[in-house]
DNA sequence: TCCATGACGAGAT
DNA sequence: GATCTCGCCATGG
């Protein structure tokens, strides 16, 4: 992140890619979270597919993130391509007791980890 | 510096 | 209710 161009309405402190990667940490094993709900919680609402740009990035970042916790609104693994073949997102997924078949998570409403909620927000 | 792109989401048709 | 279109804005070329 060589530019921080901070915007109002956006990230106010920190880098937006980190702050991405640390609500990514904290998501709980054997939960899942959305693009959506990370960007909410970021304060930019609109820009959940900048969350999965960033993710783009997250293969090279330290600690790792769970990327394989976060999916799109509908429980779908739409990133499970950008995953390595000796690491499928899915498998990861139900390593961690997450049930997915045919590229969704089951259960999803009640493993979904909104940090919105979950972290109470009161902001 | 400007342009195109993208692991998304919500409203409109 | 299924599909299409547009908005969002950080990254990389």
């Amino acid at each position: 992140m060589a530019r921080k161009q901070v915007r109002e309405g956006a990230v106010q402190e920190r880098d937006f890619f980190q702050d991405v990667m640390d609500v990514v940490r904290l998501v709980p094993k054997g939960r899942v979270t959305t693009y959506g709900a990370i960007a909410r919680y970021l304060g930019a609402a609109r820009s959940a597919r900048i969350i999965g740009y960033c993710m783009n990035s997250s293969h090279a970042v330290r600690p790792p993130v769970p990327a394989h916790r976060v999916v799109n609104r509908n429980g779908v693994l739409t990133g499970k391509h950008h995953f390595p073949d000796n690491a499928p997102m899915q498998k990861l997924l139900e390593a961690e007791g997450v049930h997915v078949v045919k590229d969704q998570v089951e259960r999803f409403h009640e493993l979904l980890w909104d940090p919105m909620v979950e972290l109470d927000f009161q902001e």
